[in-house]
DNA sequence: CTGAATCCAGATGGATACTG
DNA sequence: CAGTATCCATCTGGATTCAG
C-alpha cells in the first residue's frame, strides 16, 4: 500500500512530526530541494489519505498549519524503522562500520 | 534511503523470502503483472544493493536462482510492518473495520 | 530459460510566473 | 503566505523482439 509514493512524502511527514505543527513555508524550508508546486501536491495527497490535517489560520496574511493525524502518527514507528535500516544499509553498502544509530526526529532522512 | 524504489521491489522480495529460493520464471509468475524486462532490472538493482544473491544453476537450459542475503532478511520485519500498516490503512480509508490482520509470507502485498 | 535491446506512451517533477 | 498554472525535460515501465 503506497500512499507514500512520490519523492518527498516521508521527508514531509518527518518534518511535521518533528514539530507537531508546521506551516507551509516552514516545511518548504525543512525539506531541502522541494518546490512549492511539489509540496502542495504531496500535502494534498497526504491529506486525502488522512495522514495530515490541514488548518487555515485566520492571520494576515493567511497561514496554513499542518499536523499529523492520529492515523499519521502510526506511521512514525515504521518510518523510524526504515530510517534506522537505511543507516545500516548505507554503511553496509559503502563498507563502513556502524558506529551509532540515531533516529531522533531531528535526523535528516536521506531519500 | 530508497534502495526500494521501483514499483515491484517489495513484491519481489516477498516472493523470494516466501520460498527461500526462487527461480527467475517463478518470480515472474508470483509477481502478478510484472514483465521480464522489469523483473530483470529490479533484480539487478536488488543484487547491487546486496539484498538478493544470484546463483546460476548448471542445468539445461540454464536456470537462475535468487535468494535473500542475510542483509536482505533484515528487511523482512520492516516489510511486514509496512504490510500490516497498509492493511489497517486501507480499511481506514475505505471505512471498513479491521477484522483480522494476517501478515504471513504468503499474503499478497498490494502496492 | 534468462535476460538484453528497442520503441514508445504516460507519469514525474523542476523552473518559473501568476493569483487571492 | 499559500497555492495554482504552464511549459518542458527526464524517468518509468509496458510490449515486443532478439540472443546465448
Amino acid at each position: 500500500m503506497y500512499a507514500l509514493n512520490g519523492k518527498w512524502k516521508i521527508s514531509i511527514i518527518s518534518s511535521i512530526c518533528c514539530f507537531g505543527k508546521r506551516r507551509f513555508s516552514d516545511i518548504l524550508n525543512d525539506v531541502e530541494g522541494i518546490s512549492n508546486r511539489m509540496l502542495s501536491k504531496e500535502l494534498k495527497e497526504l491529506e486525502i489519505n488522512q495522514l495530515v490535517k490541514r488548518t487555515i489560520l485566520d492571520t494576515q496574511p493567511i497561514t496554513v498549519q499542518y499536523e499529523l493525524t492520529e492515523h499519521g502518527n502510526t506511521l512514525q514507528t515504521i518510518i523510524s524503522n526504515l530510517a534506522e535500516w537505511g543507516v545500516v544499509h548505507r554503511n553496509k553498502i559503502t563498507g563502513k562500520k556502524v558506529e551509532s544509530i540515531e533516529t531522533s526526529c531531528n535526523e535528516k532522512i536521506d531519500v
